[in-house]
DNA sequence: TTATCACAGACCAAAATGATCTGCGATAAT
DNA sequence: ATTATCGCAGATCATTTTGGTCTGTGATAA
């Protein structure tokens, strides 16, 4: 439940690997792939998709690859989800034009839900992935919410 | 992405009427599954969820149903998305007992992912279901980050 | 006794996801 | 000019997840 689809780690792994090779070092498909064990075919579709959406920049020619288009700060894990995976929405209803949900009409909880997602899209923009490869002291703009709970939380998958 | 699924709408909205109700009110799923035009089925297995997590509480005879366990303000969304759909995670990756992810000896991300993770499951406790029924104005403990944005967000479903 | 409710699990269909395969186009090195 | 190396694009397939259906059992108040 609310899992990060796998195209979105490797997305998040190459970026993170970019990050840190400076503003201009250049990347290929093939390296990274191989130093994640990622089937390269499939993060290549991934960083297309990157490209497209403006967040790194292609070098199409041998010894080419990819290279940050923007600054590593202006990269939100938002935009990256965004970029990879479309439109990011918690509620599975659409905005007000077309109506799929068969309980739209007697709904009651959309309004604090979108809020909520909201909330949740604003912890997501203000992660970027400049702060993905550092330590958690490091970490701004996030609070830290795990003293909510006893112990880290963690998951199947 | 990051979509809800319709057992956990389900769940919501029977809550949320069930909290409107009183805390005895008495509703059976044929009713509520009526009402909010849901397949009576599918909202009988998610109820039954939520009776086996302890947050509604079954009466197995005519006229019976279901009413709320404990109190409203209790029943984070947090707890029915976990009594649903079993445990929420961001990441898709395990704990340290069994690693099936391919990328988890080379990954250099995941504790800053975990941080964001503890972060959104902050959010979804602090949300409970007392709330869902009630106007923004009222709603406390999650700070509305809809300002970042400059028009409420929505998403295709 | 019986109608009404919850309980339980098998079962199937559709969609989302992960992954593979094939061919094309750009370009720098030779 | 040729060629090897890279990205670009799409169709296609397998697996998993999800949503939904079907059938039958058990509890209990009227
Ligand atoms: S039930 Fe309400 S919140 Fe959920 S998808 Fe439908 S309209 Fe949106
Ligand atoms: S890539 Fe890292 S964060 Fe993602 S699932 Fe694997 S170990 Fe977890």
């Amino acid at each position: 439940m609310l899992k990060l689809t796998k195209k979105v780690d490797y997305a998040l792994l190459a970026l993170n690997l970019m990050a840190k090779s400076g503003e201009d070092g250049i990347s290929n498909v093939r390296d990274i792939a191989s130093l994640y064990s990622i089937p390269p075919e499939i993060l290549a579709k991934v960083m297309q998709k990157l490209s497209k959406a403006g967040l790194i920049q292609s070098h199409n020619a041998p010894k080419g690859g990819y290279s940050l288009k923007v600054q590593a700060e202006e990269i939100s894990v938002l935009k990256v989800l965004t970029a990879v995976e479309g439109p990011v929405g918690i509620v599975s209803c659409s905005d007000g034009t077309d109506r799929t949900c068969q309980q739209h009409d007697q709904c009651d909880i959309r309004s604090p839900l979108e809020r909520l997602q909201n909330n949740i899209l604003w912890f997501l923009e203000a992660l970027s992935i400049r702060e993905l490869g550092q330590e958690p002291a490091v970490l701004k703009g996030v609070t830290d919410g795990s003293s909510v709970f006893g112990q880290p939380l963690h998951h199947k998958g």
